[in-house]
DNA sequence: GCGGTGACTGAGC
DNA sequence: CGCTCAGCCACCG
């Protein structure tokens, strides 16, 4: 048991609402800390998401959590410390359906009014135990 | 064990 | 419209 409980916790509720995101739809780091209850910490999803193990043997992966689903607040595709990451989440999106426009700057981004994915509490009903 | 570093965001200039 | 600033807090050196 590497980190605290309550981490442990919210890492969880994290990667729960992430898989509530229905294919070809996108939401934001921030909306993701507002469903699970800590609104202040979209920065604390990022890393949830940027930890996410490669394990196929972990319970929580990047093969079992559609992480490419989630963007930044302004629409974006946030860049990372590898580019090659951006581009990737980008492939991915295109993979299943998502037109992910590229701007001048080099920016990646997904149209909200189109696969936006915002809703008030998690469709499941917001609890999931185990 | 301390301190810099982010896959973030809304407010303030 | 664009930049800075302050909260946030697990991770990693």
């Amino acid at each position: 048991m590497p980190r605290s409980e309550e981490a442990q916790a919210f890492f969880h509720a994290v990667y729960l609402a992430v898989r509530e995101i229905p294919r070809g739809k996108v939401t934001t780091y921030g909306h993701i800390a507002h469903l699970v209850g800590t609104p202040q910490r979209a920065r604390q999803v990022g890393l949830c998401l940027k930890h996410l193990p490669s394990d196929p043997e972990a319970r929580f992966n990047s093969d079992n959590v559609p992480w490419q689903r989630v963007i930044n607040s302004r629409g974006t595709i946030s860049p990372r410390a590898v580019p090659e990451g951006t581009q990737a989440q980008a492939t991915a999106l295109r993979g299943e359906g998502v037109e992910v426009r590229t701007l001048a700057l080099g920016e990646l981004a997904v149209d909200f009014e189109v696969c936006g994915w915002f809703p008030d509490v998690l469709p499941s009903g917001g609890e999931q135990e185990s």
